[in-house]
DNA sequence: GTCGGAG
DNA sequence: CTCCGACAACGCATC
DNA sequence: GATGCG
């Protein structure tokens, strides 16, 4: 029995491994993201939660879960996603905004967390325009190709008015995030999304496609602008991926990024709170940096008539 | 990890 | 009682 | 129309 904030957790099982490659345990975990959680609560905080869970460790098979389980404490936060391909249903996600949530979750085995990039209140406007470069493989050269794609789509979003910001996915790739002041429908962010993609791919299409035929890829990083959509996630920063190493998606200053020695797996379970001690959340204070969709499309408009 | 239904 | 399955689903592309 | 993929 553990008190986290104003509540009191039973926790389970503490020796029970999840990543048998480190003996990292299920309470190993638990530790993580309740020393973490002050950073992440901030980037969960009123989203739509959706949860990868391992009830037997990442080397068996694990789960993807979307609603609240019906025996999780009344305390714990819930909210309604409408789906928008059946009329009537609605899934009921978890809603992490305090500490104690995201311990609870991890006692269930849950190692990844994933978010919307809208919050609960304004679920067809987001708050968060993303870009996901996922290489081909894990090598060097390809991180290499992941870097040249984050550091020209962030210099494109600058040109168009946003500030962007970077972060590692902790599997293959990184992500660039744009804080946005929910303007903007979804549908048009999206579109803003593929047209932006479409620039970069136009521009150096040897290293980028947005094509999702796998035939078309063919070593070259793909640019996943369908992350801008209805219902659609991305993983958390400070989230663990259920990988050898328990990596970790970590956001990096645009400085970080240039570093050589960086990849996709550079921060883990192990070493983060470490780096979390000597250097602030280069994320903290995001919203502060809110742009508008609408001049971000102007000037995207302005920038594709010059080409 | 936990529930609920099947056996 | 024990055993076992469920615990997701958007939007595009290909067969 | 069903299946596959991120």
């Amino acid at each position: 029995m553990i008190g986290v904030g104003e509540r009191m957790l039973e926790l389970s099982n503490e020796r029970a491994v999840m990543f048998p490659k480190e003996r990292i345990t299920k309470g190993d975990l638990v530790d993580y993201y309740l020393e973490v959680a002050a950073v992440m609560l901030p980037h969960l905080e009123n989203r739509p939660l959706t949860v990868e869970r391992f009830t037997k460790g990442i080397g068996a098979r694990g789960f993807i879960q979307k609603n609240a389980s019906e025996h999780y404490p009344e305390w714990i936060r819930r909210s309604e996603v409408p789906s928008r391909a059946r009329a009537g249903e609605a899934s009921n996600h978890v809603v992490c905004d305090e500490a104690a949530t995201l311990v609870f979750l991890a006692n269930q085995r849950c190692v990844t967390y994933h978010i919307t990039p809208v919050q609960c209140d304004r679920l067809e406007l987001p708050d968060r325009l993303i870009f996901d470069f996922d290489p081909p493989d894990a090598g060097e050269s390809s991180f290499a190709a992941v870097r040249v794609g984050a550091l020209a789509v962030g210099e494109l979003l600058r040109e168009c008015g946003l500030t962007p910001f970077v972060k590692t996915s902790g599997s293959k790739g990184l992500h660039v995030v744009a804080p946005l002041d929910r303007s903007a429908h979804i549908d048009e962010v999206r579109a803003f999304g593929k047209i932006a993609s479409e620039l970069l791919a136009r521009r150096d299409p040897d290293r980028f496609t947005v094509s999702m035929a796998k035939s078309e890829r063919a070593g070259r990083v793909f640019l996943d602008y369908l992350r801008n959509g209805y219902a659609q996630t991305v993983v958390a920063p400070y989230s663990v991926r259920p990988l050898p190493g328990a990596p970790v998606s970590t956001p990096l200053t645009w400085e970080e990024l240039e570093e050589p020695t960086l990849h996709a797996q550079t921060y883990t379970l192990r070493n983060v709170r470490e780096r979390l001690r000597e250097r602030r959340d280069p994320w903290a204070g995001m919203d502060a940096h809110a742009g508008s969709l609408d001049d971000a499309s102007l000037n995207l408009d302005a920038i594709l008539a010059k080409a």
